[in-house]
DNA sequence: TGTACATCAGTGAACGCGCGTTCACTGATGTAC
DNA sequence: TGTACATCAGTGAACGCGCGTTCACTGATGTAC
């Protein structure tokens, strides 16, 4: 393990071990057998140190998302997803949570390849035609919930640990934009979705103007006869 | 204004302007207008201050909940109080950081009777034989996501801002644990059947052309978004 | 192959500032008699 | 009502330690000739 390496594991092991979620760079090179320039030349600062560690934090999660092959299923794949977020999370506890609610402005780019990467996923899904809505919004509503149920976890052990928990956020959340059973039919469910959102028009007061309305009526005919 | 409130009112300006959510306690007796010894005298040290911070916090986010009287619909007020929540988070970004992912080793009792005030709005659905589960496990449920949606928007508002995830991440999971009204809220349904054909123009081919589609894909849109 | 020199990861020791914290004191207010 | 005294929220000024950071230097390694 090269000296950058060993200076970065020393900063995590103390992280977790603090009370208080901070740390002091003489300490960081103490428990890494190093002398304090050593630090400051690889990293700069002490700010420079904690963006190298929530880097590395970031480094090893992508690496656990990136080396999961893609299965037949995406949803289970999506499952798996889900359960290794918290599983990291468990197991870094204050890595994840400086990824995820840092002390710092900006959460890093890495989150955005994270948040890319659950898309990808549901893409799939989507094509596999079982996801009710877009992936973009899907991966959006999984992550928060995902983040949330994690940070709840590593903060309140007492309170979240239960194991049973993740699970049934991770359902209750997928099953909403999941469709459960692969075998909707397409067409059907366009014209289902169409008669009702029509119908919905006609008697409810919207945002759309009146003449909107008469056109987007039409369409949705259009849409529920069409091929 | 006394005294104690201007010092924690000061210090938790100071915390939402801080860039890396750390303050000094000079900081907070000079724009408090105080000498250093008063704000040892009321909190004991740094520690106590930070403390006292996040009760004041907890304070006006349990006001806020144990004002709002019961309604009729226990159901309303279940989604009521998932906005509430968003809503505090928002208005106290530094604060709701402090409360739901703090520094300390311990999450303060007052999250609990948090998680306790949600419990009783759950137990009144299950009374009307509305709750799928227990509203033990259906609070902590609920709660792990509304705490990340809500520290999402505020440690990533770039990315999670969109008014519509709240709705939707909330609709997905109470939706998995009520049982529907026989009349669904038109809103929601609205906003659901909007999104639902949205995603489905965006994926399929459909009768209507590309300009129609995009037309209509804006007014979806805006009904989804619709009041 | 041997010598001279550049490179660079490392060391020991100190600097000095910002910070949490405390000391000694003051002036206003309330109260017993 | 007036006086003496306790209480206590406040002040100005300093203490001193921990910390981030840097200085001057070393010893190993690679490389040109």
């Amino acid at each position: 393990m090269d000296t950058r390496t060993r200076i970065l594991e020393a900063a995590e092991e103390l992280l977790d071990s603090s009370p208080d979620r901070d740390i002091s760079t003489r300490a960081v090179c103490a428990a890494a057998g190093v002398g304090a320039p050593v630090l400051y030349r690889l990293f700069g600062d002490k700010n420079g140190l904690l963006s190298a560690v929530v880097d590395y934090g970031f480094d090893r999660y992508l690496a656990t998302k990136r080396e999961a092959q893609p299965s037949a299923d995406p949803v289970k794949d999506l499952r798996d997803g889900w359960d290794t977020h918290v599983a990291f999370a468990k197991a870094h506890p204050s890595v994840y949570r400086m990824m995820y609610s840092p002390s710092f402005d900006a959460v890093p780019d890495a989150a955005k390849e994270a948040l890319l990467l659950l898309r990808l996923v549901l893409e799939r899904c989507a094509e596999a035609g079982r996801l009710r809505t877009d992936p973009e919004t899907a991966a959006k509503v999984i992550m928060s919930a995902n983040v949330g149920v994690a940070l709840s976890i590593v903060t309140q052990p007492e309170t979240y640990a239960d194991p049973g928990l993740s699970t049934q956020v991770r359902d209750a959340v997928h099953n909403r934009l999941l469709i459960l059973e692969p075998v909707p039919d397409t067409d059907t469910s366009l014209l289902t979705t169409s008669v009702q959102l029509a119908a919905l028009l006609r008697t409810r007061r919207t945002a759309l103007s009146d003449a909107e309305t008469a056109l987007m009526l039409q369409w949705l005919d259009t849409l529920a006869a069409g091929n």
